[in-house]
DNA sequence: GTGGTCTAGACCACG
DNA sequence: GTGGTCTAGACCACT
């Protein structure tokens, strides 16, 4: 269900957290779902349980996912508005930032890229997601 | 004419990298222009002057530009085939998996995305860099 | 400067994330302030390293300080608009709801609860906290 | 009658004896009055009977209420010594801080909390109660 | 069984 | 030297 490779740049927990993060974003995890235990993970990935409960940990503080002390992790309800539009706006920046300047002098074709990201994101928009009920 | 941010998640030497190779795909530093010694930009950007040289010696392993002892760091002629057509593709995976993981779940129009990746896409694209045959 | 103590009920962690915000909000660690190196405050307290890394993960996290790999841990200014209203809301909330919980049948008058309260916030309040310049 | 909500920060055996004592500290609950089971409030909540009993034995622990053996739970008549004064001198101090580390760094005014406090507290004056003598 | 916390000791990236 | 990550193993609170 989960996936980590060794030959990737970031932490496991990382890992964890961001496989989780858009699994919950493309709907394939919905609200009220459990996550695998911490200790079942952990065997399945074969890490340290310590690292699977640091990514649990951070589920949490994001707010995506909410503990229930000797039952699990379950995924929460979409909040959308836990943090401020400044704060999002400068993660959007941020992102961004980082985006081009990893690209920088690859040599891609502008459309191309915009194509693929479009393609990419595809999976995330509000309406594949089933997050969101449409007004009628 | 290079500044680093403290807040900033990456390391010096990697802001250090990004702008020198930003300034490069912009044009704005054409072929054979001269950056600082490693010593005069330590001391600009008060930082240590190892952590200048580890970004000069990464600028030179990219093939972006060329010590010449006791002169300076000098920018290359733009070579084409400087990365693998692979090592490209990969680049670009990683970048964009890593840019799609930031902005999910922060509820942002994918068009306006698009938008402004294309803005800020701008000033690199090969026609206006003047350095660059567009590809036609 | 940052004490913990057995008895308390809450983990460590919690008790160096309390303290240390307690003093960014009263004023005491100034924006800038270089907070004690992990390992000295781990030695300081006689408490494990990663202890203190929780903690100081905790206070990045919360967009209160920022590591400088190598450097340290420095106070942030502060950024007020971090949370959406909504959250900030929230928070109160449940705060309140918890302090009510915690003395109700324990027969205080409510004017001696408000007067204390008072106090303990004056330390916080704006003006005092020496966060805000006037505008003059 | 009472009710737990799961994505509490609260244990469900805290979260029900706080319902209860502020049931009785509002006058909702009058002593003798008599609590449901522990079977048919596990029932009720949905939730493991191990956990009611638990609840039930603090409550009782604390002096609020007396079991009757395969009969339920009783409160019993407010005792004004039930705690000593260390004891709620402590609780109280416990809560302050509690509360303090809570908002502190929330950015609200402290009138408005103030404000918002005591009408919060104000179900649980004496005179409200009805069940208490006014201190005079 | 669940998640939460802590200790001990290790290695890495960065400056 | 700094903080960041991971492993191993332990104990606790809760259900």
């Amino acid at each position: 269900m989960i996936q980590i490779v060794t030959g990737d740049p970031r932490p496991v927990f990382r890992q964890i957290v961001d496989e989780v993060r858009r699994k919950i974003a493309s709907g394939e995890l919905a609200a009220g779902a459990r996550l695998p235990s911490v200790r079942a993970l952990a065997m399945q990935l074969t890490v340290n349980p310590n690292t699977v409960a640091k990514a649990y940990a951070e589920l949490t503080a994001e707010g995506l996912a909410e503990a229930r002390r000797g039952v699990g992790l379950f995924v929460l309800e979409p909040s959308r508005d836990r943090l401020s539009v400044a704060e999002r706006q400068r993660r959007l920046d941020e992102a961004m930032r980082q985006f081009v300047d990893s690209i920088v002098g690859l040599d891609f074709d502008i459309d191309e890229i915009l194509a693929r990201l479009e393609a990419e994101l595809a999976p995330f928009t509000p309406s594949a997601s089933g997050r969101r009920r449409p007004l009628t």
